[in-house]
DNA sequence: TCTGGGGTCCTAGGACCC
DNA sequence: TCTGGGGTCCTAGGACCC
């Protein structure tokens, strides 16, 4: 017997949690058997659908569309916000359980995961009825359902997983790649994006078959290795392992702001709150940054970004927020932004080079940001702020998805 | 009219060095 | 003095995923 991989994929995520906790908690009616979406406020101009029900997307919602968009689509549409705390509680119990099952399990996404049954089925028999019986455990003890696919690698599951939906168990082994996946859109492969299938067709390809039948060096010359890559997807080749750890890369934390932003002092307090959650989130994680990058979008919608590389590398935030500033300046004609990033990358571990550094005036803000770290660790993000942002609508903290709740906004006196 | 937030990887071009 | 190739570093931008 040859390898096993499962991929196991929550039905509408959100909205299945979203629900599965209302029916806990008293709610009679079950979101996911109305036409309902959990979408973003749109009064924060984060009016989008993060996931939709299978009634909604009978009617053609489409997860990511603007939430005026869906209603066009769905007139008496049902809106709910989402409780990110909740889908993180929900996505750990589920990775729970499925560590019981297996030693390798890799989170993909927050609602997806693979698992690799290779040599367990002496444990949890063959392979079909494991996964059933994963399935209905998770239906069962956790309230939600879930997709599961079935393959010799973790390409074909997660092709698998996402045939008919919900609640279902589907395989594609190697040899039904030809009957279940070739006949398939070539926009259904897995890292063909809206743009590549443009491309492909244009170009005459249609089908994931066509994808797998061409001369693969006729691809690589359209789209360099990215196409030799699809080239194998297409035929089922890949061969990464589950759980195969993969080191953080970058940190980075954005925000579309409620307004337009055309003050630079306020734009400069942005950047700040940005600033904070990124170094605190790099020095979390015992790293100091080689490269720092400001990002945003204009009301337009138009997007810039501009970097900088440290020598050496740093994990402060003045530093960084400083920096941020420069290069916002740099680029920025004074557009009304609706939109701003930080990013930091090029990561190194902070105990090699932290010794090195005796400049003492750097040495007194690192021991600053330390400080500030373990009072906030201690008693809550919010325990801390800059006198700054007092009276000005921005949070001291920006970014993420779940912080709100933790760390309310400042009451604009305005 | 309206369009989130968090990531990864690749490419192309310019500067600079040998 | 003029010319070319290859490597590295850096920056901007584009594509993809959830």
């Amino acid at each position: 017997m040859g390898r096993v991989v499962f991929h196991i994929d929550v039905n509408s995520a959100y909205l299945s949690w979203e629900s599965a906790w209302r029916l806990q908690h008293g709610e009679t009616v079950d979101l996911r058997e109305q036409i309902a979406v959990v979408g973003g406020d749109e009064e924060k101009r984060h009016g989008i659908v993060l996931a939709k029900s299978i009634p909604a997307k009978r009617l053609g919602v489409k997860t990511g569309e603007t939430l005026m968009e869906a209603r066009r689509k769905a007139p008496g549409l049902i809106v709910v916000p989402p409780h990110y705390d909740l889908y993180m509680t929900c996505s750990g119990a589920m990775r729970d359980i499925l560590a019981e099952y297996s030693p390798a399990v890799q989170q993909f996404s927050i609602d997806e995961m693979f698992l690799e049954y290779t040599g367990i089925e002496r444990l949890y028999g063959p392979p079909l009825e494991a996964a059933h019986n994963l399935r209905e455990r998770i239906k069962e003890e956790l309230g939600f359902t879930v997709n599961i696919g079935v393959a010799e690698n973790k390409l074909l599951a997660k092709m698998a997983s996402e045939f008919q939906k919900p609640d279902r168990v589907h395989t594609l082994w190697e040899r039904e790649i030809p009957h279940k996946m070739w006949r398939l859109p070539v926009g259904e492969l897995f890292m063909v994006g809206i743009r590549t299938e443009i491309k492909l067709r244009r170009r005459g390809v249609e089908t994931i078959g066509q994808l797998a039948a061409m001369e693969p060096d006729t691809l690589k010359s359209w789209f360099g290795k990215y196409g030799t890559m699809l080239w194998q997807y297409a035929n089922g080749r890949e061969c990464s392992e589950v759980g195969a750890w993969t080191p953080v890369k970058g940190i980075g934390n954005s925000a579309t702001i409620s307004f337009d932003v055309v003050d630079p002092d306020e734009a400069e307090r942005i950047l700040l709150a940005l600033s904070e959650t990124v170094a605190l989130r790099l020095r979390a994680h015992g790293s100091c940054a080689r490269l720092v990058s400001v990002h945003g979008r204009t009301h337009d919608f138009r997007g810039f970004q501009r970097q900088h590389m440290f020598h050496p590398p740093t994990d402060h935030t003045g530093e960084i927020h400083r920096r941020t500033v420069r290069l916002l300046h740099e680029v920025w004609e004074g557009q009304p932004l609706r939109h701003m990033g930080v990013r930091v990358s090029e990561l190194v571990s902070n105990d090699f080079w932290q010794c090195s550094l005796f400049e003492s005036e750097r040495e007194r803000e690192r021991a600053l940001d330390r400080a500030v770290d373990s009072v906030r660790s201690k008693y809550g993000p919010g325990a801390l702020f800059r006198s700054c942002f007092l009276h000005t609508g921005i949070a001291p903290l920006m970014g993420g998805v779940s912080g709100e709740d933790d760390y309310p906004m400042m009451k604009s006196l305005l």
